[in-house]
DNA sequence: AGCGGTCAAGTTGAT
DNA sequence: ATCAACTTGACCGCT
């Protein structure tokens, strides 16, 4: 069975996530600091909670997170912990509820942590960084349950093994919390499924297969025979296969097809994936979950799901 | 009240 | 040398 996923936001839904700017904080007290972020984790739990639920109702069984969930609580100077907030414990509870839900609805839940964690770069100012913001977005999962922090394989940094022998180095120091819900991503302009799978297999770190990076930045693998490999990295693991999908906004000839288009063509949904899995060729047992990055969000997801279920 | 420029962070490649 | 792209609008200071 094919579990369809969400990202972060909705396009139609009045379900919105707050944010807050380091800028406008910096005048003020901390006190006064502190409570304008609890309000916004509040109500950001209370948003959480609504996405959660209604994608339960359209039957979407996966949901990202936006990693500014708790806004820029690891900024080096506004940065804060929730516990830290007037109200936290209440906070604290109310994403513990997503939680609850969560597993009561059998969700999975993710993290897409942003472009700026990079556990391979060279600078150990910015791998600190980088280790405090999984570290962080690690809490978050704990409370809500959250069993993926998907990252890429980071910069090339004009060396790419030697980049990789940092990553895998750094992945083998990660705390438990980190590691046991980590995946690398093949991205769209450096690291393919090819580079990263050597990785994957060292270190136990599963491989989330982005078929449409994979079409824009190709290595000579087949859409097949990465999703077999990309697969077996999450079965070995124990876990369930986390898969991206996309389509190209101006299709595949247009000047730049890494941009997303609104919604998902559906020949672009890899016919290897339906064959395996949405007709069940390998038990009913298996699942795996496909996320949608596409601009039009939910309606995107729910306009998918229902051409697939009409092609069965 | 509404508008539009700006938003913490890194890296790359197109222009 | 600058800038958009990355998951994508939301926020905030100005009028």
């Amino acid at each position: 069975m094919i579990r369809f996923g969400l990202c972060c936001i909705f396009k139609g839904e009045p379900i919105r996530f707050r944010r807050k700017t380091a800028a406008s904080l910096k005048g003020l007290p901390r006190s006064r600091q502190l409570e304008l972020l609890a309000e916004i984790c509040r109500a950001n739990a209370e948003s959480l909670l609504s996405a959660l639920a209604y994608c339960h109702e359209r039957g979407i069984g996966d949901f990202r997170i936006n990693s500014q969930i708790l806004p820029l609580a690891t900024h080096p100077e506004v940065g804060y912990q929730l516990r830290d907030l007037p109200g936290g414990d209440e906070i604290i509870t109310a994403f513990k509820s997503c939680g609850e839900l969560r597993r009561r609805h059998g969700l999975r839940t993710t993290f897409h942590p942003d472009q700026f964690v990079l556990l391979n770069s060279p600078s150990a100012e910015v791998t600190r960084h980088s280790l405090a913001e999984l570290g962080y977005q690690a809490e978050v999962a704990e409370l809500v349950g959250a069993d993926v922090i998907n990252i890429h394989g980071g910069g090339g940094y004009g060396d790419k093994p030697a980049a990789l022998k940092r990553l895998v180095k750094r992945i083998k120091r990660l705390p438990q919390a980190v590691y046991r819900r980590l995946s690398l991503e093949n991205d769209d302009r450096i690291y393919t499924p090819g580079e990263l799978l050597p990785v994957c297999v060292e270190t136990g770190v599963p491989l989330a297969y982005d078929v449409h990076h994979h079409r824009c930045l190709p290595d000579g693998l087949s859409v097949e025979e990465v999703s077999e490999r990309a697969r077996a990295t999450w079965l070995e693991a124990g876990r369930e296969p986390c898969f991206h999908l996309s389509s190209p906004r101006q299709g595949w000839t247009g000047p730049n097809p890494r941009l997303h288009h609104d919604y998902i063509q559906v020949e672009d949904f890899p016919a290897y994936w339906l064959a395996c899995w949405l007709a069940c060729r390998l038990g009913h047992q298996e699942r795996i979950t496909v996320e949608i990055e596409a601009k039009h969000k939910e309606l995107a997801v729910l306009r998918l799901m229902a051409e697939l279920a009409g092609r069965e």
